[in-house]
RNA sequence: GGAGAGAUGGCCGAGUGGUCGAAGGCGCUCCCCUGCUAAGGGAGUAUAGGCUCAAAAAGCUUAUCGAGGGUUCGAAUCCCUCUCUCUCCGCCA
């Protein structure tokens, strides 16, 4: 969420900010709704502050054993009065509120401006791509020629768009996170986290997910809606909510969470840190769940793009003077684990069209995958600055004493059925094995080759 | 799933309708006293908003005692709903 006092001073500005990422600011909108709202509010405050006063002399006069009917008499029509601004206010203050939670975040001054993808500059490169004296297979050709990769059997089972693995090629999908998160919690200096695969709607509002990519999620209703405890709706109020807000204020469902980042941020929601505890580094190891509405006909081949798929996620909750830094950090922690399993790869600054709706900026790593000829995104390392703090009343007291929004920063560390994929393709061998990374041996008892069973 | 108890400021804890944003204590900060230590004395110590203002400072003001709603001129206190925590029983990995 944008800090709404930046809107109020320079409106123009931040909307030309967010024209860059190609989101047109209901600018008139807004500004209708906080003339109304700066109104009401001073009205409804001013009825307010009257009604205490009387109150008071009417509890001083009652204590005195004094007649108070004069008093009470002045504030009789006040209650109507107070009452019907006040809830007028609130509609108000919601409409704001729910226009403020759909606006994504301003990008970073140094984030290149872009109209899509293809405007993303790179960074880095590392690594040189191998080539090779055979003609090359794709994860899925190697993967079912080696009898460990099934997709129609996970069709079976679930659907398109979920993988079964088995033998050895499940025990390197598991040896890749166990590598991962040892490196990050070892060596990056990250703390461990087991989260909740399942989260409320607060988290997912603190993260960004919601209200607005409700339809990327998997959600998990519970049996008792508490929609049908709710009386009829006219019977609510004249100035009931939008129907949207109203199904969002009772919504105790829980979600399938889409990535650990919204677990492990949402730890420091509705917390004040101390200074001394930054940075707050968490990594944890997490199946992910997407639906991936509007993504049909992209990568329907294989694992890349999946319902179901692990993820190491890297968190960090810092400084707000130290994020930049930490951006740069943690892209280099997840880079880390690209070289130690030395996979070619490229860094891209993701350009103002192609960031995700909470980053002020986005690197994205690309992996090599000699198949597709091509590199292939395989993490997405983001600072979001306040923003999502800002939703998570996430805070820290600073060298003043006073509660300040920290930054959060997230990154994946990485993809584990991508990098899969990256090893496959990457280390294919001419006679269909696969070479296993030196690094990942020790997690493989040893083995250094995927083979015909 | 059944039965019961509870939720107040950083912590403990008082408060069942009237200057209660909330006594008291602990903790913390500053000051005084003190040869050191110990003890003592004093002051301060929630958060988020709004308005005035070019801005800062300041002032005025609103809200918040688990959450939401209700009764009332007035609610931490009364009523309703929900959430969470604890104890016991059942079930379960």
């Amino acid at each position: 969420m944008l800090d709404i006092q930046l809107l109020r001073n320079d409106p123009g500005h931040v909307a030309r900010l967010l024209a860059t990422r190609g989101y047109a600011f209901p600018m008139a909108e807004f500004e209708t709704l906080e003339v109304e709202r700066k109104d009401l509010q001073t009205y409804t405050q001013e009825l307010q502050a009257r009604r205490n006063s009387a109150s008071r002399q009417i509890g001083n006069a009652k204590t005195r054993g004094e007649d108070a009917a004069h008093i009470l008499a002045e504030v009789a029509n006040l209650g109507d009065e107070l009452q019907q601004a006040g809830t007028r206010l609130q509609h108000i203050q919601a409409a704001l509120q729910h226009l403020l939670l759909h606006v994504p975040n301003v990008p970073h001054g140094s984030v290149p401006v872009g109209k899509s993808e293809a405007e993303n500059q790179e960074v880095r490169r590392w690594g040189t791509p191998r080539s090779f004296d055979f003609s090359v297979e794709d994860h899925v050709g190697i993967g079912e020629r080696l009898g460990l990769l099934d997709f129609p059997t996970a069709t079976k089972l679930s659907g398109a768009r979920f993988s079964l693995m088995t033998g050895a090629l499940a025990r390197l999908h598991r040896a890749l996170s166990q590598f991962m998160l040892d490196t990050h919690t070892l060596e990056h200096g990250y703390t461990e986290a087991y989260v909740p695969y399942l989260v409320n709607a607060e988290s997912l509002r603190g993260t960004g997910q919601l209200p607005k990519f409700k339809a990327d999620l998997f959600e998990v209703p519970r049996r008792k809606t508490g929609l049908a405890e709710l009386p009829p709706r006219d019977e609510i109020h004249q100035w009931s909510l939008s129907s949207e807000r109203q199904h969002e204020s009772i919504d105790d469902d829980l979600y399938l969470i889409p990535t650990a980042e919204v677990p492990l941020a949402n730890i420091v929601r509705d917390r004040i840190m101390t200074a001394d505890s930054l940075p707050f580094k968490l990594a944890a190891h997490t199946p992910c769940f997407r639906s991936e509405a509007g993504s049909y006909g992209r990568d329907t081949r294989g694992m890349i793009r999946q319902h179901q798929f692990e993820k190491v996620e890297l968190v960090q909750i810092v400084h707000p003077q130290r994020s930049y830094e930490a951006l740069e950090e943690l892209t280099g922690h997840a880079e880390k684990i690209l070289q130690k399993l030395e996979l070619p790869y490229r860094v891209m600054a993701l350009c103002t069209a192609d960031m995700g709706f909470s980053a002020a900026k986005t690197y994205d790593i690309e992996v090599w995958l000699p198949e597709q000829n091509t590199y292939r995104e395989i993490s997405s390392c983001s600072n979001c600055e306040a923003f999502q703090a800002r939703r998570m009343h996430a805070r820290f007291r600073n060298e003043k004493g006073r509660p300040e929004l920290l930054h959060t920063l997230n990154g994946s560390g990485l993809a584990v059925g991508r990098t899969l994929v990256a090893i496959l393709e990457n280390f294919q061998n001419c006679d269909g094995s696969v070479s296993i990374p030196n690094v990942l041996q020790r997690y493989m008892g040893g083995l250094d080759r995927l083979r015909k069973p």
